[in-house]
DNA sequence: TTTACATCTCAGTGTAAAATGATACACTAT
DNA sequence: ATAGTGTATCATTTTACACTGAGATGTAAA
């Protein structure tokens, strides 16, 4: 496999534009703080969402909100269990996270 | 290994919040479509910025601004070669790209 | 029931970042 | 020199998005 020389002359004024769409929206969902921090908690295990608000010190509804986006996106899913079912945790797509790593990859590697 | 059960009863209050930082600055480069597309279109070598600008339909300063960032961030490299050095012609930092990848990784994977 | 708690939804607001416009700089050609 | 390209910088406008506030929903205890 040979490696393209340095340009020299010739302008290539009409290549083409990539389709970045799938990697930006998954980078898009990384670059927020809080919803980072969630995938990055979810690691670890399942949590609720108001074990999240105060590790991040954010309100409720605002994680909710963020847990909204991740869900859309199918990185997480949410359940209720145990004995006070108020409580909603949330769990990682491990599988889905792995793709998206790989959208990102597709921009990197 | 064992798998941690799902949680039942005993809310963790006190989780740590995880440092994110590198991972959502870099998310947050690539979260621009134009940027995303820079990155891609350098995978198959260098490209100046009128090439960059005629590709994606955007203005050479506005291409201008958003490589100045992926300059700053440490991914792509700037130089002039060719018989007319008034074009800059733009290259990845491929190794520097993979250690982004790792950061989004850390928190993906 | 009623009250309280945990979470969700959504419209409104404030702010940060992207695009623009104007200008300056670097190089080439005449 | 002078004019013309290609790129960079920066201030300003514009736009997108995170946070807030208020209310709704679902569940549990009194």
């Amino acid at each position: 496999m040979l490696r393209e020389l340095p340009v020299l002359q010739d302008l290539r004024m009409t290549l083409p534009a990539p389709d970045v769409t799938a990697a930006t929206t998954t980078a898009a969902l990384l670059a927020d703080p809080i919803r980072a921090s969630i995938l990055r908690m979810l690691r670890d295990g399942p949590v609720c969402v108001c074990e999240i608000a105060a590790a991040l010190g954010a309100r409720e509804n605002n994680i909710s909100n963020h847990l909204a986006r991740l869900r859309d996106a199918g990185l997480v899913r949410a359940s209720r269990f145990g004995v006070d079912t108020r409580r909603v945790y949330y769990e990682r797509d491990d599988e889905a996270c792995l793709r998206a790593l790989d959208l990102v990859g597709d921009v990197l590697r």
